[in-house]
DNA sequence: CGATTCTTTTCTGTATACAATTTGTATTTT
DNA sequence: AAAATACAAATTGTATACAGAAAAGAATCG
């Protein structure tokens, strides 16, 4: 049972993206070098090379004599999401149609069956990370180093923003998550038959359905009270 | 006149990255922690934080005890950037046009300048370096922070690839120079209108002609020997 | 002579110590 | 009392020293 330098090493890049990925580490939090290298064992050095990299992946955002921090998520980066994920998943869904080999299929079988187990008896963090896996794997499947470092960006925050709507709280929200994982069966098919434009079309059903998602939850039903009624006090 | 820790570091990250998009560092060549760390008066620790952020702009490859490497480029990613070259350079364009700003067009302009400059009187080197702070200026332009990452890496082995074909050799190769050069000036002027359509019908114009371009150099004409007739012996 | 093992050397990875910068606090000044 | 300044504490950045892993070379065996 090796607990060298390396696997901490590794163990501390999970860590940090696991609780960004999840919102545990929220957008802007500051991390402390001290703290951290302490919690995990490590020295100042192969901790500031793990931030460095995880910079590079957009995970954080480093300012030079500054802490690194989480990066950030505003409402400019929502719009700009909403911009580019259509295209880039679609591509890649495309491409992991044409490239996919046996084992990444038998992969993304298994990712899948997590996030069927998730959904059933899992937190809102466990979907976040199933859904995310799932992805992810599809992500290998393309196989394109150069559409790669987009999609995997874009999955950082498509995973934060659904942290929001992986705790469902309407009906409609419930169903929807019953959806995407019908989605992610009929992803699996396309991929597994090599049609491109079943995977494509069924890239752009499942990014449709995860806006629908969002637009649920930024735009709740209104509140059932007449106008002018009082509204109950804040705390 | 400063000449700290920081600018140095600065300067190292310069210099390597213009030494890999002019294959001056050809992909694949090892790089020398000792060595660079003595010409640049960086210890090895900042030296390789560098390398640690290259390697996530993909300019370099890190393999665990093993020198850093830089990026390689084989046919498979030629294929690969083929296929996501046009749908990102024409994303990129489109929200270029949306949002330029005044000083981020300015830039672009003396871009252009140095394009031409480079185009008169400038090596090889000097007009792929050129050609790609003008593309950067229309990534920054764009302000997309999901589409950037894999346009930076496309624009990186752009300018590799292009540093075949920015040494004419035909006649045809330098009118598609010329042509280019008007391409850029047309996307100026899309830009500054703000006009996404031109900008974007302007980046499959671009690309189409860079990939002619690529394809010169890839399929030369045949060479004009009668078959069966003996060529030069190789020295 | 070739292959293999062992030793030596070189290079990568980490820890620690120190320098430099920023931030918080107390004091002074208006 | 508010603002500005000076000082102290905390934190980031760098250099150096050392530990560990590959690679290169020497010695041994078939």
């Amino acid at each position: 049972m090796k607990d060298d330098a390396k696997s901490r090493k590794a163990e501390l890049t999970e860590h940090l993206k696991v609780g960004i990925l999840t919102l545990r580490l929220q957008p802007g939090t500051d991390l402390d070098e001290a703290h951290l290298s302490d919690a995990f064992g490590l020295s100042r050095t192969p901790l500031r090379e793990v931030f460095r990299q995880l910079a590079g992946e957009g995970y954080l955002d480093l300012r030079t004599n500054r802490s690194a921090r989480v990066s950030e998520m505003s409402y400019t980066t929502l719009r700009d999401f909403f911009l580019a994920a259509p295209m880039v998943y679609g591509a890649i869904l495309r491409l992991a149609a044409q490239n996919a080999t046996r084992a990444q299929i038998d992969a993304l079988k298994d990712a899948q069956q997590a996030f069927k187990a998730a959904l059933r008896a899992g937190s809102a963090e466990d979907r976040a990370l199933a859904n995310n896996r799932f992805h992810d794997v599809t992500g290998e499947m393309s196989g394109n180093v150069y559409l790669l470092p987009s999609f995997n960006r874009l999955l950082i925050d498509h995973a934060r923003i659904g942290m929001t709507f992986y705790r469902p709280q309407t009906t409609k929200m419930t169903e929807n998550l019953s959806e995407a994982s019908r989605q992610h069966d009929a992803i699996i098919a396309a991929i597994e038959a090599g049609n491109e434009a079943a995977a494509a079309q069924l890239a752009e059903d499942h990014w449709n359905l995860s806006r629908d998602q969002i637009e649920l939850f930024v735009m709740p039903d209104a509140l059932d009270v007449p106008m002018g009624a009082p509204l109950s006090k804040p705390a």
